[in-house]
DNA sequence: CGAAAAATGTTGAGTTCTGAACACATCCCG
DNA sequence: CGGGATGTGTTCAGAACTCAACATTTTTCG
């Protein structure tokens, strides 16, 4: 883990802002590049620097995120369901306009979706009861798609009603849910 | 007027309000440039490639904020009092948290109320009836005297006490004052 | 359609900022 | 008192960013 130039941060932080800032207003087609430069304050050219094109910098920007909850799997799943789950609703809170522009455009990236899904079956895997028995006559795959289908509806409609829980209301009731489903 | 770079703008915003963010938490004395360039999120040497010291930077601010004080003078000056004192009650208002730092903290710039009584003062001077003659057995400089610490007062007045009226009100009262002063 | 306007992606020279180091001053505490 | 920690101001090489310019493509619209 180098570490980065302050600017480069800086500069990142500034067009993720941009990004977001301009999904709510309009659809990311529509968005320019001249855009994202004039709302991060930035050169146009400085984009091309880090990024491809305004796809590669949502591209990026997803990545990071899915990064970012990999690791709160590794983190959290020495946890019971209801405390794992808290700092996940924390996260999602805290980057309230990102899920929100994601989950909410249609349009955009179709894949995101299915991403999120793909992320939270595989932590899913681990955690299915196996030893009780009384799952004895379901399988993994119709578990794990039931748990994450649910899972990925249940965040979009906290995150489109403009989060009418808390985040720890959520995931205790949410936990209660997943660890009857598994 | 050339135009700035871009970075330098960045960086002296950065500066100003990581001046006054840490002016509202302790006083300026106990300020490092330390603790300027880790708030403001820059390197330590920059500073020095802007200003002097610390000090020369809170001048610099001080300066910049009476220079468009004084650009509002020509600009108002042909506007009626009440009229012409929105802006300005406008733009205490935008700079809340300078004029606050500023007015409430006794030690820091004792020189603030003075400079600030001076470019006020400075504006009146054209404003004195002198034909209705109204005013014959008054001097001009205890005229403006007299209107300047009461503009100044009603302003540290109106800051300290969260700004309770907004600049709309507060210019048309304090227009029909001062223009029954002078 | 066809021209004008706007967006894209690249380049190069020049400026600003960074990080790390340095010598020196100041503060604080045992 | 003394020395370890912290702040100051300066320097330098190199990285990141800026601005302006350019050729090219895409959009807009009469």
């Amino acid at each position: 883990m180098e570490k980065v130039d302050r600017r480069v941060l800086k500069t990142q932080e500034s067009l993720k802002n941009a990004v977001l800032e301009l999904l709510a207003e309009k659809s990311f087609d529509d968005i320019t590049i001249r855009d994202l430069a004039d709302r991060a304050n930035i050169n146009r050219g400085t984009i091309y620097l880090h990024y491809q094109d305004k796809y590669d910098l949502l591209d990026k920007l997803i990545e990071s995120h899915m990064r970012e909850l990999d690791a709160m799997d590794e983190w959290a799943c020495q946890l019971d369901w209801v405390d794992a789950l808290v700092p996940y609703f924390e996260y999602f809170q805290t980057n309230y306009l990102f899920f929100s522009a994601m989950l909410a455009s249609k349009e955009a990236p179709a894949s995101f979706r299915a991403r999120l899904m793909t992320s939270f079956m595989e932590g899913f895997k681990g955690e299915i009861d196996r030893e009780s028995g009384r799952n004895a006559d379901l399988t993994d795959d119709v578990m794990l798609q039931y748990a994450g289908t649910a899972y990925v509806g249940i965040i979009e409609w906290w995150i489109k009603n403009g989060m009418p829980y808390p985040p720890r209301d959520m995931a205790k009731q949410v936990g209660t849910l997943l660890g009857r489903s598994l």
